[in-house]
DNA sequence: CCGTGTGAAGCTGTTCACAGCT
DNA sequence: AGCTGTGAACAGCTTCACACGG
């Protein structure tokens, strides 16, 4: 099955919207209700829907609960992933915080990396920090998939270059850079630095309020 | 001037290639070049540039400095920009420090919020807390004009709300809700759930490494 | 009658190919 | 000769409109 990026997120977006649904006890839900309540578009949820097999009831709407496993189980969220914290940071230590914030999920942080010989050792947001040289002991023994990798942008590509000999096929990269990517490893970048610069731009094109 | 925001991302991308080459004194640059090193697209960098007024020169390609003080102006990079970060958690100082690693840029964390009495007062990541509550007062004080949303999703949209009654234009949310916008206000959404659960889409739709 | 499922139409963004300038 | 600037083809995504089934 191939899902296109931006589907993909907006499955995401569904999934929120329909474990709410869930925990209120609502069993059935049309792509009207879901359009109004969450400012999404009901063609496009249907169009999104139907990827996966028919599962509404025409006339009726979706039924919630089917509907909710089968998209956990698209995005492979019925099971747990371990990930690895590359370069702890603040970002790297936020994050790694935010994750262990939700323990219920299916993310769970399995190892805080960094080079800092003065960092490693300490727990830093509940997570001991261990060296990044021993990554490629560290992904097998604990299954590790997926990994952050939140390291300055002069280091970053050979950070990346090491998660990916580790074995690790998934990368959410935090650092300013565009890396040379290995075909195999699929990779996000999030830039806030571009974000801010978006930001920016969006001010100077409009800056005064009207008052 | 309109700029799509895929065009502006890709803007801050160039402005970034530029600044390194502007570093390395190197005067000239065609597309063909920018695209090769920085792994573009030859023909949309030129689509993108031409929006500013015509940039190069025929059989030459672009003069480095001038574009970069183009595009700069254009992002509005060329003023400073105060800040407020709303929600001073994990996320919230990291995202301070991060900024207030960067003094030369033209971002700078005017000031730090949060709603919990045990952290006002309180420096952290070398900003001092004040209570969300003097939004309405700090904004205009400090000329702020841009804000950081780091706060749970709780209380995403009523925080929101508080920014945009205190005069602030452009926010960047991290909070993962989708929230009821104000129309004059710019705002862009980082999710870092929506993200990670792209990539653990990935991981499930190719589990296994070709040994 | 109501809401899904879906081809067709419309739109946005990217790539191509080449004319025109230096 | 080389590279920009650009209309035209192309691709991908979204919206529309309606046939179909409960």
């Amino acid at each position: 099955m191939d899902i296109s990026p931006l589907t993909l997120n907006r499955l995401s977006v569904y999934l929120r919207c329909l474990r709410r649904l869930h925990e209120q006890e609502v069993a059935y839900v049309s792509s009207q209700q879901l359009a109004l309540q969450f400012h999404l578009s009901a063609a496009q949820i249907r169009k999104d829907l139907t990827q996966f097999g028919e599962f509404g009831t025409r006339g009726v709407g979706y039924r919630v609960a089917p509907l909710l496993d089968r998209l956990t189980e698209v995005l492979g969220l019925d099971q747990k992933h371990a990930l690895a914290v590359v370069g702890m940071g603040s970002l790297g230590s936020a994050f790694a915080r935010h994750i262990g914030g939700t323990p219920d999920g299916p993310f769970a942080v399995a190892a805080g990396l960094d080079s800092d010989p003065q960092k490693i050792g300490k727990q830093i947001g509940g997570i001991l920090v261990e060296p990044v040289s021993e990554l490629s002991q560290l992904v097998p023994e604990r299954d590790i998939k997926m990994g952050i990798l939140a390291v300055p942008a002069a280091v970053a590509q050979e950070t990346y270059d090491l998660l990916v000999a580790a074995g690790i096929r998934s990368i959410l990269n935090f650092a300013p850079t565009r890396l040379e990517k290995a075909p195999e490893v699929h990779s996000r970048n999030v830039d806030l630095r571009i974000y801010l610069e978006e930001l920016a731009y969006y001010l100077a094109l409009s800056p005064a309020l009207p008052a």
